[in-house]
DNA sequence: TAGATAACCGAACGATCGTTTCAGATCAAG
DNA sequence: CTTGATCTGAAACGATCGTTCGGTTATCTA
């Protein structure tokens, strides 16, 4: 029926997502989108429509394969308590490692100017909320299972945990330091008591 | 000597802010900040010398007009606890007024791509530490004089409470639900115990 | 009042912006 | 192989970007 594409979908979006990461959506040329691409502008409008499609479509992807995949994952382990203090555990690996201090795309993209379209508001409030509804289930299954106090309000403490994900998010763009973001992370989790600290790193 | 100047800086940083804070600095342009501050493009450079320049001024006007003054009028208050207090309501009824969404220049500077100078980079960091600062200092003299705990941390605890700053300017953004932003306040004052309820708005 | 100095505006600079056009390349279906 | 739809790169569109230049205006010193 057609040409077939030359480059994957997921290739294309895996690099471009890239391009905004470092730079922003404003300051994210579609010439250097090109570039990293590997395609030409004229392609990159084929099949996204325009700038602010591919930027849709490389959120999605980020958000998919970054977090869809780590919520899934931790969402299988046995233990939800576990699950609750990997889920930071691995936030603040990823934030201490990122030295070229790119911050998660997601909370960017929150709190970029009014340019932002109303299509990127909604996957960033959509995966935020994914996140705390990962929190509120996994909180929910701990107190079933008697691991949590049963006076634990898994609602708020949820709101409270993504709260805390944010502002981990934020102050590793300014001092990625780890030990500090270990304290914003343990201050949340004092909420569940019995959880297994992890060795310092 | 020389022609007196038309407008203030005061007014044109006032201005500017303004413009970078709707827009973000990369979609701020030197068109729109020149018609917001009344100036023509040339004056701005021969007072602010380029782009950048003229965003960390404003930016420090920003962070001097707001977080200054706010930090200077509750520090003057007799009851440590009721500043700090009194710091998260401005915050939520700052947050919950915001119609645009605009949030805080200082937190979504912090967020910005790598083209954020190091200028702009380290007056964002000075004045999250001025917080910081505020929070240990009046935590500190909470203790003294007994009306916190004795073996609550005022560094930690200050710590605690930038990153719930943080979270609540991040959260306002997408979902200025002032129950929300309440909850999240309140989840980290609960280390003052002691604290007075503000009345529900 | 004359001269000096700084502030300002309008216009323009080259570069780059997001986007479109167009001709050619490629591959599935008939 | 022909057909026809899809994909692609090169080039160009007008618009706007950050910045600079020349000349004019306003205010101070003397």
């Amino acid at each position: 029926m057609s040409r077939t594409r030359a480059i994957d979908d997921a290739d294309i979006l895996d690099r471009a997502a890239a391009v905004f990461w470092h730079h922003g959506y404003a300051a994210s040329s579609m010439r250097v989108l090109a570039e990293a691409t590997g395609l030409g502008g004229a392609a990159l409008y084929h099949r996204f429509g325009d700038k602010d499609g591919l930027f849709v479509a490389a959120l999605r992807r980020y958000a998919e394969e970054g977090l869809g995949e780590r919520l899934a994952r931790l969402s299988a382990l046995a233990d939800p308590v576990a699950a609750v203090c990997g889920f930071f555990d691995e936030l603040i690996r990823l934030s201490v490692g990122d030295r070229d201090r790119r911050g998660c795309l997601l909370v960017n993209t929150a709190l970029d100017g009014a340019a932002m379209s109303p299509a990127a508001r909604a996957v960033v409030r959509d995966r935020l909320g994914e996140i705390e509804a990962f929190f509120r289930h996994q909180l929910g299954r701990a107190r079933q299972t008697g691991r949590l106090a049963a006076d634990l309000d898994p609602d708020l403490t949820a709101e409270l945990l993504l709260g805390t994900v944010l502002s981990i998010r934020v102050m590793a763009r300014l001092d990625p330091d780890h030990g500090r973001l270990r304290r914003l992370a343990d201050g949340a989790l004092i909420a569940l008591k019995p959880c297994p600290e992890d060795p310092p790193r």
